[in-house]
DNA sequence: CATGAATGAGTATTCATTCAT
DNA sequence: GATGAATGAATACTCATTCAT
């Protein structure tokens, strides 16, 4: 990396950083605490600011809570079609679904918390997002499920929006559980066993 | 009016009737407004009654809500229980389950918002009740599935607390899905489909 | 005052005095500090009683305020009314209007403070207010000017509305002069220089 | 361009002008919002500056409304002792006085509002602006009515000072007036009006 | 001189809980 | 038991002021 390029990354950082470091702060508080139990001065203190400081980059509390939702969900998406783009059965795709689902969550346990508890603490939040990221990911999934559908690869007789909802819970009841559990086994390799019975079934043949 | 029936059907009941109308109305507001937006004031104000007369039945708002879940989960696991002795397939009684499980909750939707959204909203709740009735519950599935593969029925090849957790995954995004849909379809019938999945799997065969 | 009347009159009071006790306290509070200045602390602690008792008998600060002016302007023109009714002749009638508005406020000097310095302090305020009883009041010596024009007391070329500004404006004055004085003389004699003035104006004859 | 009108057309006046600029701000946005309505970083919007700037000319933001009545009133006060020295009749000399009084606000409502309203909203800002410029002005019109008293021209049975004060609360009701009715009139006419009151009176001869 | 990001003290309002009646 | 007036702790948000650049 050149040195000029090297200042211009370096030098400034710190201006989109500050708004990083509060949502990192907020991940983290609202994940130990819950976000009604958090105190938007719990958040300052962690991120290493005054508590006004907060208000420069976000509108309110319920700004920070909603940017954390709408930055994860996107990167995630992102992040997911890209991988998905390189595969071209529907198996594996569901299969790759799956796996990044546990995977990232798995890699930041304060982001799968917010995510599990506290996005899911307010009907009012959860119908906001399910408008927004929620129901595109949802959609990801049943638009692969009709494909394996089309391809003859998966069964017919089954409407592919149920099936995504079911895969879809079943990947976020794993990871709700592996946060009660407090960690005391490994997220990702389930990913395995709940493709398993999804493909499979589990009765025996 | 005659005395007797003063007394016996309006006088007595009273007592009890208090505390189940307290709870009622908790479920509610709080299926309405959310746990932390809703007011003590709110609920005696739905329940009839003066806001100091909650605190004769209830030491805390949260008890309130403790109880609420306590008592629906009670409630739901004797049903169920009584329900599954009378069958000895585990086909068939996870079957039940399942039927139960999206019964009870499609025919008391307000319950089910309460259990889906806002028993959620906390991580403290969650591991609270995680340790009581919930386990019970997640425990008579996953008795059932290890009948099922020592009977022969179901592969061995799948750890019984995992599928369990798929199984209840799946119903408990039928509910969750359900309530922010705003109840545009029928809950029930889902039953089937979840079914049709967890034991023949997506593949076609 | 026997004992049975002095329960009655005492035991219960309290009731409708609270907000009463509120309101003296603004009073205070608001002469001494300013409106802005004041805290509800403030006035919560000189009244007596939690701060948040004073939500139970005012939606916010602003309507304290607004609850000094309402009162105290419908007691005071109710009370003109009356002594008006009185009098027929309409120099006698202005007269006694300039000796009850100097009288009152030189009887309550806190009152006569959050009148002349505080209600002023706001255009929000202050047109608000003109349009409700303000607006009254210049009324009342408008239509008394009038009736002295028709009389043939008064001189005909000149707009009672003005006259009735300019009678008021020297009574305002009057009494912010007073305020800022810190009272080292005596307020309501001033009545009797400002009608001499009013009725005879300055110019030797 | 040459360094010369540089540096005296715009290098220079700059350093004055940004002074002047924040104070046409400050009366701007006080007239429009209020005093403890308006924000600092407001008014260095309106004077098109950086909000620190403001602090490089005033030590704070009470320091900007004290410049803006000292300047104000320094300036009418010059004015009206040059316009007077012109004059010799005391009668003359008063309608001068209002004609000015009203002229200049008349022509500078924002001014205007600033003087009637917001620099009443504290006492503390009274008592303090009182000692200063406001008792000088007062004192002038007092001084041409002790003249006036001298010369036989005003009756000897009033005192000067209360004959000041009573002139100058019916200008200053003149003007409260005429801005809460937003300017549905003309201001400056009203100087005639308030005149043959304050020397002739009301009755009729 | 000028900037504007950062600070952190300050406050109106809410609401779970209590307790005298 | 029932009431509801009273309590007072708790907190998100604002904004005058500072200071490193």
């Amino acid at each position: 990396m050149s040195r000029i390029s090297k200042s211009a990354t370096e030098a400034r950082p710190m201006i989109a950083d500050k708004r990083q470091a509060i949502l990192r702060a907020a991940i983290e508080v609202f994940a130990r605490k819950g976000y009604f139990n958090s105190k938007v001065a719990d958040i300052a203190g962690v991120a290493g600011i005054a508590d006004g400081t907060v208000y420069l980059y976000f509108k309110s509390k319920d700004e920070i809570l909603h940017s954390i939702f709408d930055r994860a969900m996107a990167e995630f998406i992102d992040e997911g079609k890209s991988q998905l783009s390189m595969l071209s059965s529907p198996e594996e795709k569901l299969r790759k679904i799956a796996e990044l689902h546990l995977g990232r969550l798995s890699d930041d346990r304060d982001l799968a918390i917010v995510f599990q508890v506290e996005l899911r603490g307010s009907t009012k939040f959860m119908q906001e997002f399910s408008a927004a990221g929620f129901a595109e990911y949802l959609d990801i999934i049943r638009e692969t499920i009709e494909d394996g559908q089309k391809s003859g690869l998966f069964r017919k007789d089954l409407k592919p929006i149920v099936c995504a909802k079911i895969l879809y819970g079943a990947l976020d009841e794993m990871v709700t559980n592996w946060i009660l559990s407090n960690r005391t086994y490994s997220l990702a390799p389930m990913a395995d066993e709940v493709m398993k019975i999804f493909f499979g079934g589990m009765l025996r043949r």
